[in-house]
DNA sequence: TATGAATGAGGCTTCATTCAT
DNA sequence: CATGAATGAAGCCTCATTCAT
């Protein structure tokens, strides 16, 4: 019962610090949303901006699992990347909040918005991927020459801006986890 | 005169917006920051969004000229994807509040912000390099089985991805430009 | 048990009526101080005037039984007088709080406190002292062109800002109750 | 012009903060009374806090030249003693507004109110009379074995508790100054 | 050109209090 | 007896904007 309640304050935040970003997102148009007072807000949650870490560290937490579970799945390291970059995409797809809301909780150091431990976040979101890599140039399926670094920038950089594509109502391509993943590990230039 | 008092406004509001964003800067901080007095800036500008919207603008045709210069300039393909990378990257580092202020000001829909015009933008700016290459598949030096959008995504990403790491302090790699391209053209899998 | 609770939640309120006042005082902060619930203390309190009430009345009552005491006790007139002083000022140092919240609650009229029966506690409390110079000047120990009411005044004030300073950290003279009152007595003109 | 409004202000707090306290008078109620919207307030003033300082602060700047006039005009000691006393609670009559606020500032830390500088108040307020004194037991007009705190003490603390009593309705004697300063001079014992 | 002064609206937060359990 | 949860009203303060000068 009561849960309910912090629940629905907590998706209507979500949903408008998504949209409107931390500054801009009023206390009353939130509680509005949600169909709840002020106080009772500030009942469950002690101002504006545990409100708001609370809704981006809920977004990030609910992207750990997924990213270890296509990692770590079964399949070649051609097909670990595929799931991930499809479920990555799809996820995204399935919580536009959810992805603007990081989108705009990673932007660098604006809206006077509370700090985002954003070290804590890399590591657990792109460790899992990090290793993979580093597993990959070890039985040789990657090339050697290439800082593990580099490689999640890669990969990571194209799929978050497709995914900024989608949310800006770009139609994704037929089978992009194939054709993303393919360009990844072929290049652009023909063999 | 006058036209320095204006430049004064605008530098000092594109310093604020970029590092706290539209919704989130004030007017009087900005005017505080320009050593000007409110009716001063009203004077200058019709309202924030007028002032918030020159401040993109200006910030996004600097970087047209540098894209088109980049990449028409002499040398082969490879070379000129490595210098558009190159000087796209190090304009950035030059200006870390563009960066900043694009980053956010291309974020999808949060802030309140003004709409800004990212279509005729995007023209301008991915023209260029989607017509290089089309000219690449053209001659041969891309494969020809890959999408427009998804190549200049497949660059686009990764750059702005390391300068979004820039920003936040996180060191370049050396010989960035080519090592990027590097795998942009060949990938990460072994020839 | 039951009145253990009602105990904790009077000297919660007592202690931070007398540090911040009526106005300032929170009942959220009553309840935390007390270790209670809101709804508890309105189990036991009608509002926070009524306990606002309770707090200044026993604090009151407590000093009507001193004075009496002191003033009615043995001895003669030079004496009592040096002992309703000594135990007075004492029994404020003993209570601070006490002596805080009596200051601020004969304060006059302000704070949107409750309306204190100032006038039945003047009685109460004045009375054995006017009792005692009625009786000091009919015997021939004080002159009989003195005005009650200034005399008490002239004995009370003194005190009172001697423990307005005692609060306030000033030490208190030696031996301060015989030369409060032989001032008092004699003045400050040699004889 | 500009400065009528803000003298308009703080007439209005001055009598708001004497009548209800720091915490108990709200910025709205300070700028219905001027007339004012609360911008206006704020425009003139950082704050709450500040406005309330710069009415205490007046107040008390207003007394110190009234208690040097007095102390240090012509007459002998008992004269100037008087005419202190009279003009003191004389100007205290014609401005119960400061007597209250006075009388709330200087009681001890209560109210969430921001400090007073009581201190340097105390130095300024009590310095001539404390002066005063020590040349009155050099010329042998007072006794030479009375502390000068104390002393002090022993006149301002009738005086106050006169002014008190008149803020309260309470008629003042006649010959007020004369029979005060008479028992402060002489004791309430018949020579 | 430039400004001192002003404002309606709204920002976030806390108040004293109560109801159903 | 006691509480978790809720609320209307009000708290202080700042917003973007404007007008007379």
């Amino acid at each position: 019962m009561a849960d309910d309640v912090r629940q629905e304050i907590l998706l209507a935040a979500r949903h408008l610090f998504a949209y409107r970003g931390f500054g801009s997102t009023s206390v009353r148009s939130v509680v509005e949303r949600a169909g709840v007072t002020k106080p009772t807000l500030y009942y469950y949650f002690e101002n504006k901006e545990a409100l708001y870490l609370e809704c981006v560290q809920s977004t990030f937490a609910e992207l750990v699992p997924l990213v270890e579970a296509a990692l770590t799945g079964p399949g070649d390291i051609r097909e670990r990347l595929q799931r991930f970059t499809h479920d990555y995409v799809q996820k995204g797809l399935e919580d536009l909040d959810g992805v603007r809301l990081a989108l705009t909780a990673t932007n660098p150091g604006i809206e006077n918005r509370p700090e985002i431990d954003l070290m804590s976040f890399h590591i657990k979101y792109f460790g899992p991927l990090e290793a993979l890599f580093a597993e990959g140039i070890e039985s040789g399926v990657f090339r050697d020459d290439i800082d593990p670094g580099i490689a999640v920038i890669g990969l990571i950089g194209p799929i978050s801006m497709h995914l900024r594509g989608a949310i800006e109502g770009l139609p994704l391509p037929d089978n992009y986890a194939v054709r993303i993943v393919d360009i990844y590990l072929n290049g652009v230039s023909p063999q």
